[in-house]
DNA sequence: TTTGGCACTCTCGTGTTCCGAGTGCTAAAA
DNA sequence: TTTTAGCACTCGGAACACGAGAGTGCCAAA
């Protein structure tokens, strides 16, 4: 807070109400600001000539700038900045949206469809792009796992964790197994290993593995093989993400040039950069906003991305975002997000 | 065959030539083709004064269209179909392409990553968007069952059909069981129902609930009741497919208008509407393209689409295509749909 | 310190002109 | 009868000029 007020202290009271009116007059139309109208707005009873001078010592501090001469000044992202840190007051959420968030994240669902609805609500409600990562654990804990033949010496493996989080995968083996004889190696397994968590759960395979390897019998010996097969793929956890409503971004101007998108889509598709984003926010808690450049990303220098983590008992799960250009109407949407986030939570709750 | 003959007789084996240049040309650059040029390229040694004649005549016949008057002739819709059906041949694919789509689609894949496999193919060779649907089975095989408890009286229960398709869904019961009730009721159910079609499962269960509702024992009349829910939900069966590479298509100057753009992007996210499409070409087999308005639906008015069904054993298994702009190669494009089709078929030849 | 006034700058839309590409038509050549 | 050459015509696009409108910066007066 003192850094503010310290940064804020060569602002005059007049300056920054200026700063503020120009921000949400850009936001809500999109045009450049000029003085005359900024006058008006401002209601503080002044004349353009003297909001000229203001907007010429804000544009010397880098808060805004102009597009061209005579066009008025629109805000930087250093004014962007200042205004979401310090001159933002939230809208409160109507009913109407709130109740409609919670009957969408109705706890009774999957954990992918939770998160479906949840990047979809995001999506729909801020007409932006909503993107929600699956939510991910610490300590994943083993369930059950479950082998069925497959032809040519595979077997399909399935494999429960935290609940009901199903995963499967095909491994190879060296010979051909039969039914009731991958039911006993799923058994041994099961009990083996129930309630770890997968490390741990894997250490105790490979444990189990080095200790006994003349004494057990060849079932137990293959199951346990079949265990590591299928727990040393599994730590390819991958932190994946769903994105719904990226169409919604082409009806921005400031963001319909062609080539802009394509690689705004590019990187949702690609995942792997944009993640990077998304996994510095889950370090911190509470909403997170990167406005234009501080994402450190070009294809985003000309979006803003709000961001929340969600949480269930203190533990982080996962982030979700909501990403759309600069101008957009941060009061409507931090709240929006805190919400989703909030309730999103709250539904994992019992599921995880 | 005869069909065309007769369309064909009434254009000249030259006038016929000079669409089919005047198709190729516009194709590799998409401007439109005057008389000059065209004269050069058909290498017919016919002056472009002749050319013009012959073109006014395919303006006549509907073949060709000019933007606007002196700016060279661009092919319609029917020229394209006549150009297709008639003069098109076939681009032999290089070998470094077939070894390409053989390595990605390698049998020992599950079905999910295939398909993924086969879309990234289609629309890396041809720089346009890869769609592929699941496969689907005219008589999926129920396997396996499997259930877990959760809390407030939900059960995770897992589906597995025709070899390694795995389904989880989470159904709500009156009461809370035991992990070892369930294995019980999971044990009835697989007896009951191995290696039936889903259909005849679901009919065997309810049959045995009605004929033995009161001599049963509870535990068996809540298994089949369980089976019961899974099997009903499962019959909202939808047939899914997924997208690559949509964004290739913002490279096309054609479809570089932002309101088309949306408008294709959304229709493949809403899925719906594209997949009446895609159900049309199920019936038929071998690849069908559909040219422009030919679709039927107006999204798709500047695009074509190839497609082809693949399939194991004579059984249709799902379908997969090309979308791009109706300029385009369909010489290179129709040998990769086909080659790729035939090699997902067979990839999933022991899989299904 | 604020304000009014004024000259200046820049964008944007409009109109004008000009060029090139291409056409259709007609009359001559094959 | 078919092909060709020639010619007048049309259209779109680039280049340019022009004026209107919006906004600025600066200076001098309040």
């Amino acid at each position: 807070m003192d850094s503010y007020e310290a940064s804020n202290c060569s602002l005059s009271e007049r300056t920054q109400r200026i700063l503020k009116v120009l921000v949400e007059s850009y936001i809500s139309d999109g045009h450049p600001v000029g003085s005359r109208n900024l006058a008006k707005l401002s209601e503080l009873e002044l004349s353009p000539a003297t909001v000229r001078n203001v907007m010429a010592d804000l544009e010397e501090l880098g808060f805004v700038e102009s597009p061209h001469t005579s066009a008025g000044r629109i805000p930087t992202t250093k004014g962007y900045r200042l205004f979401v840190d310090t001159m933002l007051k939230v809208k409160p959420l109507n009913e109407q949206i709130i109740s409609q968030v919670k009957h969408n994240l109705d706890p009774s669902q999957t954990v992918d469809s939770l998160v479906e609805s949840a990047s979809g609500l995001l999506s729909g409600l801020t007409s932006m792009a909503g993107v929600v990562t699956l939510p991910k654990h610490e300590h994943p804990e083993f369930r059950h796992i479950e082998f069925l033949p497959l032809s040519d010496n595979r077997v399909l493996a399935i494999l429960v964790m935290n609940q009901q989080e199903v995963q499967n995968r095909i491994i190879h083996i060296d010979r051909e197994y039969t039914e009731s004889e991958l039911v006993q190696a799923a058994n041994y397994l099961n009990e083996l290993c129930v309630g770890q968590d997968l490390v741990s759960a894997r250490q105790k395979i490979l444990d189990e593995l080095d200790r006994v390897r003349e004494q057990m019998n060849e079932l137990m010996r293959s199951a346990v093989e079949m265990g590591e097969k299928v727990f040393s793929e599994s730590s390819t956890d991958h932190f994946d993400y769903v994105v719904v409503g990226q169409t919604n971004l082409m009806e921005y101007d400031e963001l319909s040039n062609i080539e802009k998108l394509r690689n705004l889509f590019e990187a949702f598709s690609q995942k792997r950069d944009f993640l990077r984003i998304l996994d510095r926010c889950i370090c911190a808690d509470g909403i997170q906003i990167f406005i234009g450049q501080e994402s450190g990303y070009d294809v985003l220098d000309d979006c803003s991305v709000i961001t929340s983590p969600y949480m269930v008992d203190d533990d982080i799960l996962g982030v979700l975002a909501v990403v759309g250009p600069t101008r957009m109407s941060y009061d409507r949407v931090i709240p929006i997000v805190d919400l989703t986030a909030k309730l999103l939570g709250e539904a994992l709750n019992n599921q995880v």
